[in-house]
DNA sequence: ACGACCCCAAAGCAATACTTATGGCATGGA
DNA sequence: TCCATGCCATAAGTATTGCTTTGGGGTCGT
């Protein structure tokens, strides 16, 4: 049964004769009439009857109608759906973001998103940029904002596309009771800090701790490894060590016993998109990434 | 939105993978390629992210699936619909009929066609032989059973073809008390009857009637007219006058006070089917005439 | 009786759809 | 590491399909 001459038939009951549909389709009148034949001969019967003044449907006609009707119903559906996802008036992103950027400049994004297309759904997931990555690979992500300390490379994987969006300077943190604390703010050099006991993040953090101390010419006395930008800070505020913590950490919470200071020379990590090389052909994630771009272009 | 196309997403849908659709529509992998290729730049967007292993569904494409499913699922159901009509599980005949033929040969006819085909339904409508053809060019019947007198031309109408099916006899109807009634069965020559009263039928009966005593040399004397074979019986039975019916009205109907007689020479009327031309390409008009030429082949 | 309007059939041409041929990319095993 | 395999895309060629052209028959109005 095809669905292409099913439609030429529904013109043909429609006009009420094969002229009037061709007329309708801007053809000829024998090129429907071709059409008709061939709906014929696949049902094995008439399904019209040739009038003087045009054609009468037969009771195969008006049953083929009826599911022409459906069909043609159903073709617009689809279209109508498709515009809808094409003119972000529906859609949905998922989205996986690491922690400090899901408390930050992702909600941003998601009310500047949310703004600029209320149809469109953003569901987010919080991860660490590997198990990001690997959720944009699994097919379970459309988009994934990620991290990456400087001087390490990050990961390239198959079949997905980064673009860098930005920098997240990464600040000393130390407890405000310490002797360098004062006065607030003030620049600290990290060679200062050698004898100091160190509280690492993640373990890509923690590297990138590492790899600044090493510049800096000492091995870092790390004490305690958290991911946990909230639980490093208790344990500053304790005077149990310091840290190094990037500024969307801070700005998603900053402990009260606490006291934050540049380090001259740091440098800091780099931030990122990921997404499947085609999704930018996905009208909502290419919304969104514009959203996430434009939050984080914009000052803090 | 193509449905063609719209069908063969499916298959890759279905397949997981392009090649594998290909390979299910038994075509070559770049034809399939392509197919998708037009569907996506029609939806603006991407239907699928092309991976190692095959391709997955993006939102849209799980969208367009569904209505990819919906139209598959009524095309087979069009297919079956006219496949049911094809072979005779479904349908419906419109037949019109005159009276005494509907009163026997079709209610015959009906349970014959019932017992072959049970799912075909036939609709009868009792129509004059006029008025049953102007059904059938009006398109509300499908079928017509007609009759016409000896020495009349039928009407033929365009469009609509006729088929001799038969001859009904034409037989005098007496009063049971008159002279020439018995013995019972007698043949009665009609010019016998030149000075009675006569009872004629229809217009078309009537017209035979004349047509005939014109032929035995003189003119009837024509006192009522009725075309109903129950009435005209009642005034014979009453010795009101004499009149002609066709076998087929006194099969459906005698009345006790009448005798019927054969008449030599008297020439049958002539039963036909008719129907649009193309109606015979209509399964269940052509099973009804099938059992209406049994029917009417077989001895009453 | 003619013209207008339906319809069909056959043959020609052009757009579409599929194939062939080739290359890129990711995965898995020798 | 490299080759083999399976996925995909692109480009060009071919063949079918689908539409047009042309010609002819029938019915209905003026």
């Amino acid at each position: 049964m095809d669905p292409h001459r099913l439609l030429v038939f529904r013109e043909i009951a429609r006009a009420g004769s094969i002229a009037g549909a061709a007329r309708a389709l801007g053809w000829t009148q024998p090129a429907v009439s071709q059409h008709l034949r061939h709906l014929e001969r696949r049902a094995g019967m008439a399904l019209v009857l040739r009038r003087p003044r045009g054609v009468q449907l037969t009771e195969a006609g008006e049953v083929l109608l009826r599911h022409a009707d459906a069909v043609a119903t159903r073709l617009h559906a689809a279209a109508d759906a498709l515009d809808a996802l094409a003119h972000l008036r529906e859609g949905t992103v998922r989205l996986a973001a690491f922690p400090s950027a899901s408390a930050t400049v992702v909600p941003a994004a998601m009310s500047l998103l949310g703004g600029r297309h209320p149809g469109v759904d953003v569901r987010l997931r919080e991860a660490e940029p590997p198990e990001a990555l690997d959720l944009l690979s699994a097919g379970e992500a459309d988009l994934a904002v990620t991290f990456s300390h400087a001087g390490q490379e990050p990961d390239d994987r198959p079949g997905l596309v980064r673009e860098a969006v930005g920098e997240d300077p990464v600040l000393l943190v130390l407890p405000r009771s310490h002797p360098q604390a004062v006065p607030a703010g003030r620049p600290v050099e990290l060679r200062s800090l050698a004898a100091e006991k160190w509280i690492a993040g993640c373990e890509r953090c923690a590297a990138g701790l590492r790899r600044a101390c090493e510049e800096a010419g000492f091995v870092p006395d790390v004490r305690h490894g958290t991911d946990d930008y909230v639980v490093t800070q208790a344990l500053i505020a304790r005077g149990l060590g310091v840290g190094l913590l990037p500024r969307l950490a801070l700005d998603a919470f900053t402990a009260p016993g606490v006291a934050v200071h540049p380090v001259p020379g740091l440098r800091p990590r780099r931030l990122h998109l990921a997404h499947p090389r085609e999704a930018d052909q996905i009208p909502a994630v290419r919304a969104a990434v514009r959203a996430l771009r434009d939050t984080l272009a914009a000052p803090a």
